[in-house]
DNA sequence: CTTACGTTCAAACAGTCGCTTGAAACGCGA
DNA sequence: TCGCGTTTCAAGCGACTGTTTGAACGTAAG
């Protein structure tokens, strides 16, 4: 194996900043490769096919993310013992592992888009790929949830659970700088806070509101 | 014009219902004409390019939706006169009209997903006609928004802003049933009541959260 | 009837897509 | 130096994309 290594990675290189800037229909075989500098037949020598390109990424930046979350998870739920959750905490360990890929992936605040684009363009191949890989962490946060907000019914949390994957989702394919140009300057760190403020918020809401 | 209307009429209605449920980027011309009935040269006869369809889909059904943001903020802000605007029916006024589509077209939900799908896959080519469309929308919420929590700086709530926008937009898209069932069998409207007790909570949430 | 116009049609355009092929280039043990 | 398995390459596959064409159609005015 020459520099197999080597072409590998660049392939998942690529790959991550097209699909990340691009978005996951739009980017072709050939202008990943091109990208790397490499033949386009390598990504079927290395990986079989597009999907499964995207895949591997998946399992190689995602899904430890995911991983953290729900490590975090483990951390405030073994913290609480039988207690209540707390909530703010909760949302936190949702929301700063996704954001944290911003700033960790040299230099690149792109993978974090990636990350986003699972959800907003979903293809329909990578969905059983995607709800495997977000099930547990999914299934143990609304639980964790409903323990923090007892007062609710699962249904409704769960639908909170909806909406803060939405906004976050919706954060991290970084539409904010076409809504206020201001919000580019700002950090990541505090970029998370004002989501876990509004989502933290938004959980423990009364469940009516007045027509 | 012999039966002029109707094939454009049918063109609209196929494209719509295909867009929806498929998405942009992944609905053809030949999908959209077979669907119709029609010859795939119609869409270039009656509209000049696919996209050129999808833009008048948009003036036709998504822009009024948008149009009626306006007015009822419109009336919220004529209500209050000089004082302080009233935020659950702030936030109502932008949810409210998006997800009355679920309803109001002919049996279909699924128009509402196009209206989602605007922002979870945009097209570069429409970006500039759908930042037309909302732009007004956008500043006026902001501007009243900052009126109803004046406790807060204009950036964190157009941050905020750009957050209820994404849980709108997710929820739109649909995906809800992927998380809970029985989230299904909700009725629009209290779907709406619950999106505007979480999005109005979050936007009223302390500028600051602990750590 | 003839002319002209608005509309529809099958057919084909050039381009891109994901993917495959067969051969060349490679590094390495024998 | 030879042979072998691994890796790379240019070229091309069929299928699809949005779009264009020129002829045929139906209808209504002259």
């Amino acid at each position: 194996m020459p520099q197999q290594v080597d072409t590998k990675d660049r392939l998942l290189e690529a790959a991550e900043r097209l699909f990340a800037a691009e978005g996951l229909s739009r980017t072709s075989l050939r202008a990943i490769t091109c990208e790397a500098g490499v033949n386009v037949a390598a990504v079927h020598y290395h990986f079989g096919s597009k999907n499964d390109l995207l895949i591997e990424l998946l399992r190689r930046r995602i899904a430890p993310v995911n991983e953290e979350r729900i490590a975090r998870l483990r951390a405030i739920e073994a913290a609480a013992g039988d207690g209540p959750l707390p909530l703010d905490a909760l949302v936190r360990a949702f929301v700063e592992p996704a954001f944290r890929l911003r700033s960790t992936i040299s230099g690149q605040e792109q993978l974090s888009r990636l990350f986003g684009r699972l959800y907003a363009e979903p293809e329909e191949i990578l969905e059983s790929t995607v709800h495997e890989i977000f099930e547990e962490s999914s299934r143990r946060f609304r639980a964790a949830f409903l323990r923090a907000v007892p007062a609710l019914t699962p249904t409704i949390l769960d639908l909170r659970y909806h909406f803060l994957v939405g906004l976050v989702v919706h954060t991290l394919v970084g539409r904010v700088e076409t809504i206020h140009p201001a919000a580019i300057e700002l950090l990541e760190s505090e970029l998370v806070d004002h989501v876990v403020a509004f989502a933290s918020a938004g959980m423990r809401a009364p469940a009516e509101v007045g027509q």
